[in-house]
RNA sequence: UCAGAAGAUUGGACGGCCGCUUGCGCUCUAUAUUUAUAUGGGGUGUGAGAGGAAAGUCCGGGCUUCAUGGAAAGACGGUGCCGGGCAACCCCCGGGCGGCGCGAGUCGAUGGACAGUGCAACAGAAAGUAUACCGCCGAUGGCUGUUUCUCUCGAGAAAGCAGCACAGGUAAGGAUGAAAGGGUGCGGUAAGAGCGCACCGCGUCUUUGGUAACAAAGAUGGCACGGUAAACCCCGCCGGAAGCAAGACCAAAUAGGAACCGCAUAUGGGCAUUUUCCGGCUCGUGGUUCGGGUUGGUCGCUAGAGCAGCUCAGUAAUGAGCCGCGCAGAUGAAUGGUCGUCGCUUCUUCGGAAGUACAAAACCCGGCUUAUAGAUUUUCUGAUAUU
RNA sequence: UGGGGUAUAGCCAAGCGGUAAGGCACCGGGUUUUGAUCUCGGUAUCCCUGGUUCGAAUCCAGGUACCCCAG
C-alpha cells in the first residue's frame, strides 16, 4: 500500500497544468469530448510525452463562487487519484464541472472519470 | 407568563489517511564566479493560512499615472434642519421639528414657493391678479300698480304697501375634487360677509429659555401670504480625470523607419476638459499610404487613520495616556479532498432519519446597502396573574 | 477586476407624471358548404421592493436577471 502511494506521488510530478486560454480553446475545438453525469472530459494529443491537465468550471454551472471552488477542488482531487495511473501519456485533459459534481459521492465521481477515459480508449492498463 | 422594542457577542468540535500556498531553519543539486556567496530546482522539520458581511461596487480617503503649480469665473455633477465627532464622507453621535405607535421606540433627501418660469388629467360654477354662472337679497335708487292727501278735476305731491328683477348688493349654499382664498359657535344683516366677539389656526413684534435648530409667554393684526422644488430653478457648501489589468524595472525580440501633400518656421506652436490671468516645461507639427511590434519575469504586495485590554475626559460618537500582540498574500488563482466520532435543530414506528445558514480575499483602509440556519446575552415597554 | 447598458402581452415594440398606442401570433364570434382572405371582440403583476406625489411604466433609492466593452 505504501509503495503504491509513493509511486502515485512520483507520477503526480509529471502532471503539468494548462494555463493559457488559447490552449483551452484549441483543445475544445480540435479535441474529443465525452460527457458523464458527474463531469465532462475533453482531450487532445500533444507533442510531448507528458500529461497536461486543466479545469473549467464556468459561471453557468453555479452562480456561487463558493460552490464553483468546491467543484474545482473535487475535480482536482479526482484527477490526482485517477489520471497518473489510469490514463495514457501524450494527451491534454480538460475536466469540465457540472452541477452534479458538487453533490455526487467521491467514489462515483472517480468511476465517471474512468468510464469517460475507457469510452475514448485512453485508459492506461494498470500494472 | 405572554406579546413586543432597542442593542451586543458568536458563526460548530475532535481525530485518521492524502494534498496546496507561504515565512524560517537544515540539507541535496544545477549555473555563475571574487571558493564563499548569489540565483534557480527539489527533500525534510517547524510556524501561519478567508469574512461578518471577504458580496453589491453605492459613497469617502490613501497610493499611482496623466510633464504641471496657483488664482478667478462658468458649465456639469453631488449635497442640504441645528450642534458635535472624524483623515474624509451620501458616514456616526446628540438635539429640534413633523408622521406612526397605548408604550419602549421608530421613520423622515427635513434650506428657499413675496427672484423668476411652469404644472394640477377627469370631475366641478370656479384650480389661482378669484368671481363669469346658478342661487339668495333687492335695505337704497329706478319702473309699474294701489291707498291717502291737495286740486284749476287734467293731474300733481307725500308717505305706506305690493310687484318687477333694471341699476345694484352678496359670497352663507351650489352633489365635484388630493386640494375651494382661515375653522367652529354666537351676534349682526335686506341677504350676507372677520362686519363684531369668544376659542383654535396663521402673520408681525417684544420678552424669556437654548451655542443653535427651535420652544414658551405676552402684545398686536384682522386673514393679507394655497399646493408642488425626489418640476425647472435660487441660495449655501463640496468636487481635475482615470484607475494596481494604476504604474516601475529586468530579459528576449523588433523598431529607432520610408514616400507624398499641407501648415508653420520662434513676436510661433504644443503641454487633458470652457475661458481668463500669473508662473513653469518642451520643440517643428498635421494628414494619407507602405512596413514592424503587441511575449515572459520581478517589484508594487502588505505595519496599517492596525488589533486587544485597562485608566481618564465626554450624555454619546470619539479623543488622550499606559501596557501587550505581530495577524493570508494567491495569479487558470492556495487556504483543501475523503472517511469516522460527537454537538445543535426538527421528525420519529424509539431502531434511527433528515437538516446544519449566507457567502469565499485579489492594492489597502473608513462607512453604507443587501444576504444570513441557529445559539448566547443586556436594557426597556405593554398586558395578565399573585403578593 | 474595472467601465457601461437593457428589462412593457407568447414575439417585435411606442410611451418621458393623468385611460398602457401599433404590428405579428393565440383564443372566441361573424362571413363561407368548408378552408384561406376579410371583419368584430378578448388577452399586461409595465422585472421586484420601498419612497416622493392627489396620482408613478415614467421621478428617487435599494435589489434581481440578462447583455456589451477594456485587457
Amino acid at each position: 500500500m505504501l509503495l503504491i502511494m509513493q509511486a502515485t506521488k512520483d507520477q503526480q510530478a509529471s502532471l503539468t497544468q494548462i494555463k493559457k486560454r488559447s490552449d483551452f480553446l484549441k483543445i475544445q475545438s480540435k479535441g474529443r469530448k465525452w460527457v458523464s453525469h458527474g463531469l465532462i472530459v475533453q482531450t487532445a494529443p500533444n507533442e510531448d510525452d507528458i500529461k497536461r491537465i486543466g479545469y473549467t468550471v464556468s459561471k453557468r454551472v453555479d452562480k456561487s463562487a463558493v460552490k464553483r471552488n468546491r467543484i474545482k477542488r473535487r475535480l482536482r482531487a479526482v484527477a490526482a487519484d485517477v489520471l497518473p495511473t489510469g490514463a495514457m501519456n501524450g494527451q491534454d485533459y480538460i475536466l469540465v464541472g457540472r452541477p452534479a459534481s458538487a453533490t455526487r459521492s467521491y467514489e462515483t465521481l472517480c468511476e465517471d472519470l474512468r468510464w469517460c477515459l475507457r469510452k475514448m480508449g485512453l485508459e492506461a492498463k494498470t500494472p
